[in-house]
DNA sequence: GTCTATACAGAGATAGAC
DNA sequence: GTCTATCTCTGTATAGAC
């Protein structure tokens, strides 16, 4: 994963910044140049043209904290914690709203999700299969330890992912309109807690009482 | 609500269906005009800008099945119903998903969503507040009948909406790919079964047994 | 690596004939 | 109400001086 320096830095995260915010069509070069404080035909001495900058931001993209909301664990690894797993994931994205970068990269991902296909691609299978297959796998082995009740797992990470997609996108939402986010961050903890609590398995099994 | 006819309904939802495809900066008049097979001058007899086809597609998604998902049913004269409810609410999102013309305004408005605020002010308002505000009154009274535990109306009016929602967009996104929906259809109902199954009350009160 | 100048294409919108 | 023609603006990108 390369690194940009200086001024094709600048370019890089000002575009970010107003492709998120406009959307990338809607986002002219000239402005792009303007913010920086450089003239418009500078930017083509570090990207040949409007579209690298793109697919610069969709590279940059698929090494983000987006994609990595279980930090390289493996499941094996973690399932045993029980409620402590799904309350780390979902505190996980709760952090990512606090994080401009990886909020301007979601905000960009949703903005572009329905002219890019290239996006939808990365979309489905970086984001939500990956993180939806890898959770599967954790309600798989908490169900044979009799963590928790047991069903189909895929349906269960389903369940359990899209209210914390939702909630983030909700933060999204406010902060483009500047409003505060402090009663939709706590959606994600209480959403941890709430699953849990349907799920996980509440008694001793009934044969050790009879 | 106006209804179109004639040419005029013709842009309005060849327009709609680019704004939704390609967004509304990348849609060009004569692109419209040309599908349409009219010249693209011919649009400003109907229209006095491409603005203000924009803000007639916003207007229309006031009128939309979007954000009627109880079809004007009042909480008090459904809750008594208990999981029925819940289905018949899965049942409409569903429902939704296979309207085209539905799918086209779902998909125009998380286009521009992040783009155009007169459009954020309307999915928090009407579509966003106004159903999980309604959720919120039939969880209300199901807790008052003790039909389902007690706890925080709104917050599971949220957690009930969420995985709808993002269920609503996986199926949107797969159709702009042209890949099977029918597995990310069957979600909405498992949905509404398993929440139910989790927020009931199980057993005849405690009392009633000794 | 940044500047000025400019080429060239495509956008939204208007005028006036039919 | 639609056409052709055209205006004006703004977009991406390139050339060449410094």
């Amino acid at each position: 994963m390369k690194k940009f320096t200086g001024t094709k830095l600048k370019i890089f995260e000002t575009a970010l910044k107003l492709f998120a915010q406009q959307g990338y069509k809607a986002t002219t070069m000239r402005q792009i140049a303007k913010e920086i404080g450089i003239q418009q035909s500078a930017i083509y001495n570090h990207f040949k043209s409007k579209e690298a900058i793109l697919d610069a931001i969709i590279e940059q993209l698929s090494h983000s904290y987006l994609i990595n909301v279980f930090e390289n664990k493996e499941p094996q690894d973690v399932y045993k914690k029980g409620r402590g797993v799904l309350k780390n994931i979902a505190n996980i994205f709760k952090l990512m709203t606090y994080d401009t970068k990886t909020d301007l990269l979601f905000r960009f991902l949703m903005q572009e999700l329905f002219n890019n296909s290239k996006l939808r691609v990365f979309y489905n299978e970086d984001f939500y299969q990956k993180n939806v297959k890898k959770l599967s796998a954790i309600f798989f082995m908490m169900m044979q330890d009799e963590m928790i009740e047991s069903m189909d797992p895929l349906f269960l990470a389903n369940e359990f992912f899209s209210p914390l997609f939702f909630y983030q996108l909700q933060i999204t939402r406010l902060k483009a309109d500047n409003q505060s986010t402090s009663a939709a961050a706590t959606l994600f903890e209480k959403h941890a807690e709430f699953f849990w609590e349907k799920i996980k398995i509440k008694e001793p099994k009934q044969e050790t009482l009879f």
